[in-house]
RNA sequence: GGAGAGGUGGCUGAGUGGUUGAAAGCGGCGGUCUCGAAAACCGUUGUAGGGGCAACUCUAUCGAGGGUUCGAAUCCCUCCUUCUCCGCCA
């Protein structure tokens, strides 16, 4: 969420940012004037608090001395009363300002590119090659069928619609990938963990993905709990409500899981095969660090995930996302997209984003800075996030290049001493 | 799922209605001492919000949220969570 004080101080500013995103202005302007009667609520029912705890302290006196303090006590009652009711509107006007707030996304860094849909996003980097083909390439889901090692329609019989089932050398592929891409970023410095993939409420709200999204995820009523869209967002909130101390930063998880997305509103695009399913693999990388590195935190990260690709010897581009296209959280994104031979297009396969403090403030996640003086003072850490990489979309990138004439695939030098075999 | 016992500051741990933000100990930080260190001694040490240029000050906070009361760490209710025993499953 946003810091409020932003809104107090500096509305306008706010409001600027929030139109280059494309934003609705009329919540931080309600934020804005609930925020007054807020303070004035607060003024009111502190003074009248500070007068119960003195009067309170006098008639404990008094009835140490056994004197009668029952006009005090009468008089109390009736502060008492008052305060019970400012607090009851205060309660309400909090949250009135909490739930607007839900709906407002972090704003953009000023280095981000202006634009409104995805056309305007700008590409930054091409890497490697389209291969030439001296036949028809197949497609992820004809290779896939032919060499039987993915058959999305018995995951349909299990499943319904959206999601995969891998066999043979596809399982051993997809959990070579995962080992790889562990390893890799284990290597980059990133802890290993293995999270829950089902996460309660608070959580989820810790990472800003409901109530806004809430359409967008699994949701288990009985117990309340929530299916991971990303491993975002178990690994956030590993610290939720902690403080770092300022020398422990910044850190750095990776963690494997599957991803659940009810991709609710696509139904009819981009069906076929991996390029849309309701669960998918993916190694997330997650940064906690101090607000004045987070911009190179976040270029660290991208060529963290970008390392990958360029070991597996995948086409990819690099673009980065225009205001009106970056995520709710993000104030600057980039997304990985892995190219596509037999559908001929891009593919997302990874988004590495600076959600700065936007998720700290919900998540409570600190560190003690210190400053001159000797004083410390506690400051909201920024959070980083970055597939390192899905694997559903790479799968694709990756079965249709590498595929042979023959109607076999080549398995990636990098990822033969993990599967055990170098041909599919 | 059933029965019971707990959840207090960074940690250990006192505290059952009235100077308790909270004893004591440990740890951390600063200082005295020392060539230096240890020990000892002295001081200091949570978080968040409001007001103030600031010194500072007020408010909240003893798992969470309600309630009773002039006043709640302390009493009542709901929820969460930890531990023990039984059952069930692996």
């Amino acid at each position: 969420m946003l810091d409020i004080r932003i809104i107090r101080e500096n509305l306008n500013a706010v409001k600027e940012k929030l139109i280059l995103r494309g934003e609705k202005i009329d919540a931080v302007e309600k934020v804005f004037e609930s925020d007054k009667q807020r303070l004035e609520l607060i003024k009111r029912s502190e003074k009248l608090k500070e007068l119960r705890n003195s009067v309170s302290e006098e008639i404990a006196k008094l009835k140490r001395e056994k004197i009668n303090a029952d006009e005090k006590i009468s008089e109390m009652k009736k502060v008492s009363d008052e305060i019970k009711m400012l607090d009851d509107n205060l309660r309400v006007i909090d949250t009135e300002i909490n739930d607007l707030l839900s709906y407002v996304p972090n704003l953009p860094h000023e280095s981000v590119p202006l634009g409104k849909t995805q056309d305007d996003n700008v590409e930054v980097k091409q890497w490697g090659d389209r291969k030439e083909f001296s036949f028809k390439p197949k497609d992820h889901v004809e290779i896939g069928k032919h060499l039987d090692i993915l058959d999305f329609e018995r995951a349909t019989k299990i499943s319904g619609s959206g999601f995969a089932l891998y066999k043979g050398k596809g399982a051993r592929l997809e959990r070579a990938l995962i080992n790889f891409m562990l390893d890799e970023q284990g290597k980059n410095g990133y802890r290993e963990v293995i999270t829950p993939v089902l996460v309660t409420r608070e959580s989820m709200q810790a990472a800003e993905k409901v109530p806004k999204f809430e359409e967008d995820m699994y949701y288990m009523e009985k117990d309340d709990l929530f299916a991971i869209p990303t491993a975002e967002v178990s690994i956030l909130n590993i610290h939720r409500d902690e403080i770092f101390k300022a020398e422990e930063l910044p850190v750095k998880y990776c963690g494997f899981t599957n991803c659940f997305r009810r991709e609710a509103g696509s139904y009819g695009k981009d069906t076929k095969g991996f390029l849309r399913v309701h669960q998918f693999n993916k190694v997330e990388l997650i940064t906690f660090c101090e607000p004045e590195t987070s911009y190179d935190e976040l270029q660290r990260m991208l060529l963290h995930a970008c390392g990958i690709l360029e070991k597996l010897n995948v086409h990819y581009r690099v673009i980065e996302l225009c205001t009106g296209d970056i995520g709710f959280a993000a104030s600057k994104c980039y997304d990985i997209e892995v190219w596509s031979h037999a559908e001929n297009k891009w593919l997302e396969a990874s988004s590495v984003s600076n959600c700065t403090d936007f998720q700290s403030r919900r998540a409570l996640a600190r560190y003690r800075k210190s400053t001159e003086g000797g004083k410390s003072k506690t400051e909201f850490v920024h959070i980083l996030n970055g597939s390192g990489l899905a694997t559903s979309r790479l799968m694709v990138a990756m079965l249709e290049a590498n595929q042979t004439d023959t109607g076999n695939v080549n398995v990636p030098e990098v990822l033969r001493s993990y599967t055990g075999f170098d041909l599919i």
